[in-house]
DNA sequence: ACCTGAACACCGTTCAAGT
DNA sequence: ACCTGAACACCGTTCAAGT
């Protein structure tokens, strides 16, 4: 994970990640089956224990938007590592993840009936990783202050597009 | 781009490249910088030979669906190269773009003043783009049919919570 | 200005051999 | 069960030498 972090993707070689531990390169392949393989355990374990924000009673709204702030906050902490894992998804396919149970816990509080819960939850985290990214990227203009208010457009452009539909 | 159409990013090698131009795979060193540089001209060229929907005179949530399906054909011909250029956004940087100023101009018809039209115009990207990735990338569920819906339901989500800022 | 061959410093992975 | 060295089939790129 460090050397995701530090070089990118593709500073996680097969062959460095063995020189850190002290070891032949190719012992690896005694515990996981492919550089694919390894980096989805990565990821699938990062995204377990990304820090979720409890459920404090207050308007679904502000819960949303907590929520995606502590994503926010944990794609700036490991962008390169969220950058591989928006395009390979499987890594966090399974709904029983603490991120996707934290969503859905959202959603039904904004009255999204339980058959749409999945298609919204998709749709949501696709926005906001699209826009996440992009700001990770830095293909948003303006400064720090700017994206913040960007970020919060883009959250109420949400929220009440969402109350447009259950409504 | 047939390369990459085929085989993905890593399809493109300079070296296979070379190879089916039949010329030594240093001489692409004297046209072009690196492989970095060659996949922004490729993207570059493909994003600005996009077909795009011209003003027909509707309202802007139609032209604005439009664009967004005239964007999701596009990304669904190239998915590879639309993932790379996801990770990538510097090749289409440029706001005079054709791909921009059909965007700007249905925003424009939808009231967006001229100083919010870059902003907004990026957020709307980062969410279109973000789903049809993951849609590309197989991470919705369902079959063809309700994805069709979801594109709708997002479109609908966007420009009822877009008239919701403007409003 | 353009092309080339040899070389450098890397990759992921297979396989046969070891403990 | 786990580890290893050698080898295979690739990479992007530099550099000196050619036309």
């Amino acid at each position: 994970m460090r050397l995701v972090d530090e070089g990118g993707i593709e500073g996680l070689s097969m062959r460095k990640l063995a020189a850190e531990l002290d070891v032949n390169p190719m012992s690896l392949y005694h515990h996981v089956e492919s550089k694919e393989a390894l980096l989805g355990l990565i990821c699938h374990g990062a995204a377990e224990g990304m820090a979720l924000p409890p459920d404090d009673g207050s308007p679904w709204e502000h819960q949303l938007r907590e929520l995606a702030l502590a994503y926010h906050r944990h794609v700036k902490a490991h962008p390169a590592m969220w950058a591989y894992l928006h395009n390979h998804p499987e890594a966090i396919a399974d709904r029983e993840m603490p991120i996707w149970q934290a969503l859905y816990r959202v959603l039904r509080l904004a009255g999204v009936p339980e058959s749409e819960l999945w298609r919204t939850g998709d749709v949501l985290h696709a926005f906001v990783s699209g826009f996440v990214m992009a700001e990770t990227l830095g293909h948003l203009p303006g400064d720090g202050r700017e994206i913040e208010r960007d970020f919060d457009t883009a959250i109420r452009l949400m929220t009440h597009g969402l109350s447009g539909l259950s409504g």
